[in-house]
DNA sequence: CTAGTTGCAAAGAGTTTGCATGGCG
DNA sequence: CGCCATGCAAACTCTTTGCAACTAG
């Protein structure tokens, strides 16, 4: 990572402008076609900030491929991030509540939850909220 | 799902004989080649079984292909996963456990985890321990 | 100018599907 | 016998890679 392209701003300014967010490499590249990126360049350029953790690879349940998001602040290696299979939402769990989870699986299980890639799936609140209110009509 | 085949017969031993594993389907299809089974039937099989919630499919972080695990038991739907990512051991968190963690989170932070297919990723007890053990050397 | 980066197209992995054949009931 | 399942190969999707052209420093 030693030239700073065209590309590779375009791809960091999308992850600014969307945090709390995860994409996957065609969805990035579906919403930066008018700005002329290539599939590959998209590619090679995750890999790199994934390899520098500025963003971070993780899968989806069901989902045949990868998906990236942001890793904004450092601290973000040290909490648990849940991710809403609605809409993509990132939640960031706090930091105590990460190493409450993580040794209470310790304590209780004597398994070491890997806290950078752990990705706990579910439903955000506002698409709870937005279920209840389709089910009542 | 309506005949009984020797496929089906042969998927469904592997998993009983191999509890508290997870596979992807080529690992399957190298572990039964003797047996005779083609990757097609392996995947076509998974699906049914995995629609008949016999059999959970996930994601394992870093790896391009989906996991297969036995679902033994009714209540594996009501507990959550923990993986190894050096073994590929399951481990079933307890009920409890998995209901405290589930109302924290929804407590804490408004979100609801789907506990049928949260997977969480680390190290077993005994991964860990070998891993002690190499480093003593 | 030199080395890193891009775009394209081809190659690869994992998974799915179409179709003729074979086996369960 | 009729229908479902199998095996094979082809198709598909997502991702990676080789290479020539391009560009940042």
């Amino acid at each position: 990572m030693s030239y700073e392209t065209k590309q590779r701003d375009i791809l960091l300014n999308f992850f600014k402008m969307n945090r709390d967010k995860s994409f996957s490499a065609s969805e990035i590249f579906e919403k930066l076609k008018k700005k002329n990126i290539s599939l590959s360049a998209i590619y090679r350029n995750l890999a790199e900030l994934e390899h520098f953790e500025k963003v971070r690879k993780t899968t989806k349940n069901g989902s045949k491929c990868f998906f990236y998001q942001f890793v904004d602040c450092v601290e973000c290696n040290g909490h648990v991030h849940l991710s809403c299979t609605k809409c993509g939402k990132i939640i960031h769990l706090s930091e105590k509540d990460s190493q409450n989870l993580s040794s209470s699986l310790l304590k209780n299980s004597k398994f070491n939850l890997d806290t950078k890639t752990a990705v706990l799936f579910g439903e955000c609140e506002s698409c709870t909220k937005k279920k209840k209110v389709g089910a009542e009509k």
